[in-house]
DNA sequence: AACTACCGTTAGTGTCACAAACGTTAGTCA
DNA sequence: TGACTAACGTTTGTGACACTAACGGTAGTT
């Protein structure tokens, strides 16, 4: 064993000339990486916590409903109902009133999972905005909310 | 053909809390995406860019220092070299001085390319941060590079 | 001469956003 | 009633990406 090399250093010089897209692509894969590892310590993942979210938010409803609601496209809900589903924090079952949909509702086990993965969550969102003062970081939000509502057009 | 939904509407409604780090990476998909139609339609892709700014910016290099210098993984960088050299905007040759080294270089036509490139790129950067005053595109810019030095740490 | 370390390259992993199609069920309207 | 359209959950597949591991070759150091 000789090459072991892990790339090691920081990935991103100064070479590029910093375009927002590019550095901003770059947080954001910093923050996926921060957030998807601390929700895999609690054995779940990103989407695990969006529905999870959304379903508490919402009260039980149909998975392509959930499906709006999160983002997640109806065909990769399947995998993580089952997931969720598999746990316990989360039960399946065929609507009586329309038969093409299932019902998704939260678990009592589910809503005490969800409440220790926010709580790690929200702690990390601190962790990735350590270097901004509070004041910068409800800029910050600010700014991407806006650029974000601004290209979500349609 | 019945069944086209091809997920209308904006994919992130309310309901989950507006957690930065969730903004943020769906901010970075929409630039994302932005940018790479805009290089698509030349023919280009993200990376291609990068080598090449890299390459104007610090003359001809190893694919292992390139690879150091924009981020991208020596293990694929190959297939990006491979695809500019076709394109006949690189050129790679064996180094004379250390025989396990290739030097890239910049080729006119790729000097000429990577100025279209740049053209599309920059005038994206307006359109994505469209919704922003210039003082808040700086400012968000600055706020960008400080979390991610921040975490770019050793 | 032995050892370590770096080089370019190939192959493969897992994840992600997304598309396409299928069988089923509902709603609408002739 | 029957034909049509559309929404539902599901399966399967794709292309891009980040990343790992291992290879044979070469260089530098001891």
């Amino acid at each position: 064993m000789t090459d072991d090399d892990p790339m090691a250093g920081q990935p991103t010089p100064a070479a590029l000339r910093a375009l927002p897209s590019r550095t901003l692509s770059l947080v954001a894969m910093q923050a996926d990486r921060m957030v998807s590892e601390g929700l895999a310590r609690l054995d779940a993942r990103k989407w695990h916590y969006a529905a999870l979210v959304a379903l508490r938010e919402g009260g039980p409803v149909s998975q392509a409903e959930l499906s709006r609601r999160t983002g997640i496209y109806r065909s990769d809900l399947v995998a993580v109902i089952n997931e969720l589903a598999e746990r316990g924090h989360v039960e399946r079952s065929p609507d009586p009133a329309d038969r093409r949909r299932n019902v998704v509702r939260l678990t009592g086990k589910g809503r005490e999972h969800l409440a220790r993965l926010q709580e790690v969550v929200v702690s990390l969102q601190d962790e990735l905005l350590a270097p901004l003062t509070p004041a910068e970081r409800e800029q910050f939000s600010d700014f991407l909310t806006r650029v974000h509502e601004h290209h979500a057009r349609r």
